[in-house]
DNA sequence: AGCACGCCGACT
DNA sequence: GTCGGCGTGCTC
């Protein structure tokens, strides 16, 4: 027999294998197994069995489960998920089976028979990974086919079987969009699932992160649904993700929460999927297999045939050209409305130099007795984001990639976000020595220490996607304490925190930030803050050169037709896919050959006319993109073709272009 | 990906 | 002289 197995690895071709005589009997399609690589040995997936003579061919040398862990359903989905992703199969199956699913070790196994005791003496049901060892894979298999030897997990005791089974019932796979505040929409789910529940079915929801909207929901969920709320995935330790694994897999009745990896998790009796603020980029894998979790979820729902529900105050505006075309229905539409709020424009210039602005002042010291928070909002962490020399013009950039640097002001050093390496700093300029050095775009350091100045009595802390990181949870004494907080992003985030006054400074540059999305994720982080945070009154501080237009944030149906009309004029997502290829050599001339053999292959398949680029050439790194346009059928087959140039990734809809 | 091989420029 | 960085080819 010859196995063909898919190698994690990007190479867009599988390899095949000879199965020894005595895997014959239990190699089956998705399972792991080790193989012979080079001179060392890899873990691989088998994607196809034949009968074939198995002449010349190295052998599989082990197998890593003994059950294939995916069913049709997902099989389906991976394979789609490949295709859309442009990503070899052995890439998409390393992140669908992660290594630490190891379901033989939580299984147990009970024997109907005398036998067992000549293995060992005690009487308790041991774990099936250890029955396998001692008994081989022969007597194992003969055991299981004369029902001598029954497994169960050891979380939910139920029986463990190969097959997913579900039950049959009828199903119907629309798509829902529910427009409306978070108390509501939890409301929606709670009673959604409670039927669910009730029905003994499964539910599966997807959630942004697992820190902040993750928790809050854990918890809101696990109140009403006691016991039967289970996190999947690489957040939380081995033992509860291989409890979700089989609550999920061997029971009905549960509720599975996730971020990304979830989506390709098996679930018996799967009866629908929610995603909540599917609009994240967190959802999306930024490495290897760089593939959305909630586009994943779309494509499952539509393949197992049930409903998938998206809660949000922003859809997409592919959900919003959806609604119009009727491939959503819209549940409700009650979005939080912009009210109290104010337009201040400030001079940014002499903010930088160290005044602050009389009216934020005057509106951050007046502040009532109750418990209620200032939260004042910047786009940028870290202290600046931008150093040059005020006497020779000289910017501070990365030795190693040449992207401007950021102070870091707590550390005292020099930060490059596209290397993430630190720098030492010195308070001179290394090209003319001078120590007038001046800080532009300032972050959330900057102004604290700007507040701290003015108003030394407040109790101030700082919050970035860092900080929550380090601290895991919002359950920390200093948040409650604080009487101002100061954010990055992540206040979009913080739900059941009573804010009074809510503060944007510096939001116009998130319209510099975000390539041709900036609009559309400016406008849903907007409202996803004012959704989460509830707040009582609104100031905006924008520079006075910039000219920001609130105006056009206001009205969320004009925002979206007007934004849907720019992407169908520019073909653009949702109107049309597009490919970024992107080369990296550490030569220019290396760089120019690869770019150079990339144009040939497009040219070569008749698809030059759809390409755009390249783009930009990144110094130092010598970084190229091009981009090609989703017209015709052959561009995967022509980007599968390109897996065998060296130093190139490939990405579909990218998030930043 | 990650490793072996070969090229070329640097330097005890 | 030979050591190391970098590009290239290739993996059943």
């Amino acid at each position: 027999m010859i196995a063909e197995i898919a190698l994690p690895i990007p190479v867009s071709k599988t390899f095949s294998y000879s199965v020894p005589e005595h895997l014959c009997p239990i190699i089956k399609k998705f399972q792991r197994v080790i193989v012979p690589f080079r001179n060392k040995h890899t873990s691989g997936f088998v994607i196809d069995v034949e009968d074939a003579s198995n002449a010349g061919l190295k052998e599989i040398s082990q197998i890593i489960d003994f059950y294939p862990l995916i069913d049709k359903n997902i099989e389906r989905l991976c394979y789609w998920a490949g295709n859309h992703y442009v990503t070899p199969m052995g890439i998409v199956l390393k992140y669908a089976l992660p290594k630490y699913l190891k379901p033989e070790r939580y299984l147990l196994s009970r024997f109907n028979c005398d036998c067992h005791y000549r293995l060992w003496e005690s009487k308790k049901d041991l774990p099936f990974e250890k029955v396998l060892s001692l008994m081989g894979i022969e007597d194992v298999i003969s055991h299981l086919q004369e029902k001598k030897v029954v497994l169960y997990d050891k979380f939910t005791k139920k029986a463990f079987t190969e097959d997913i089974v579900s039950q049959t019932y009828s199903k119907e796979g629309k798509r829902f969009l529910f427009l409306g505040a978070i108390q509501r929409r939890i409301k929606f789910y709670l009673n959604l699932m409670e039927d669910q529940i009730n029905k003994g079915r499964n539910v599966l929801m997807l959630l942004p992160d697992y820190n902040l909207s993750g928790g809050f929901f854990y918890k809101i969920l696990s109140e009403k649904f006691k016991k039967k709320v289970f996190w999947y995935g690489s957040s939380v330790s081995q033992n509860l993700r291989m409890e979700s694994y089989f609550r999920a897999r061997n029971e009905t009745g549960n509720i599975i929460l996730g971020n990304k990896s979830a989506i390709f998790l098996p679930i018996m009796n799967l009866s629908m999927i929610i995603v909540e603020r599917h609009e994240e980029d967190s959802f999306r894998n930024e490495s290897e297999f760089r593939f959305n979790a909630w586009e994943v979820a779309k494509k499952r729902a539509e393949i197992e045939n049930i409903p998938l529900i998206l809660g949000s105050v922003s859809p997409k505006i592919e959900i919003f050209k959806g609604i119009n075309e009727g491939e959503y229905a819209l549940i409700e539409d009650e979005l939080p409305l912009l009210k109290n709020f104010y337009q201040i424009e400030i001079n940014r210039k002499r903010f930088f130099s160290g005044s602050i602005p009389q009216e934020m002042e005057t509106i951050i010291k007046d502040k009532d007795k109750s418990k209620k928070k200032t939260i004042v909002f910047t786009p940028r962490k870290y202290y600046s984001s931008h150093i040059h020399c005020i006497n020779c013009g000289y910017n501070f950039i990365c030795p190693l990639c040449a992207s401007p640097l950021t102070y870091k002001k707590n550390e005292d050093r020099l930060y490059c976000q596209a290397c993430q390496k630190d720098f030492d700093y010195r308070n001179f300029c290394p090209q003319c020595r001078s120590d007038l050095i001046g800080f532009f775009q300032f972050g959330v350091e900057f102004l604290e220490e700007m507040l701290k100045k003015a108003i030394p009595d407040k109790h101030i802390i700082l919050l970035t996607g860092d900080s929550i990181e380090e601290s895991k949870s919002l359950e920390i004494k200093s948040v409650h304490d604080a009487e101002i907080i100061i954010g990055t992003n992540i206040i979009s985030k913080l739900y059941g925190i009573e804010c009074d006054k809510l503060i944007f400074i510096g939001i116009e540059d998130m319209l510099s930030m975000a390539g041709y999305r900036a609009e559309e994720k400016l406008f849903q982080f907007l409202y996803n803050t004012l959704d989460a945070l509830n707040p009582e009154a609104i100031y905006f501080f924008v520079d006075e050169k910039k000219g920001f237009n609130l105006e056009h944030f206001l009205y969320y149906k004009e925002f979206y037709i007007e934004e849907l009309e720019k992407r169908r004029l520019a073909e653009f997502p949702p109107f049309k896919n597009i490919y970024l290829i992107t080369i990296e050599k550490k030569t220019l001339n290396a760089g120019q050959r690869a770019l150079n053999t990339i144009k040939q292959r497009i040219e070569a398949w008749g698809l030059k006319e759809y390409m755009k680029g390249p783009l930009y050439e990144k110094k130092k790194r010598y970084q190229w993109k091009i981009m090609l346009k989703d017209y015709d059928e052959r561009i995967k087959d022509l980007l599968f073709s390109l897996y065998d140039i060296q130093d190139i990734t490939i990405e579909v809809n990218p998030l930043h272009i």
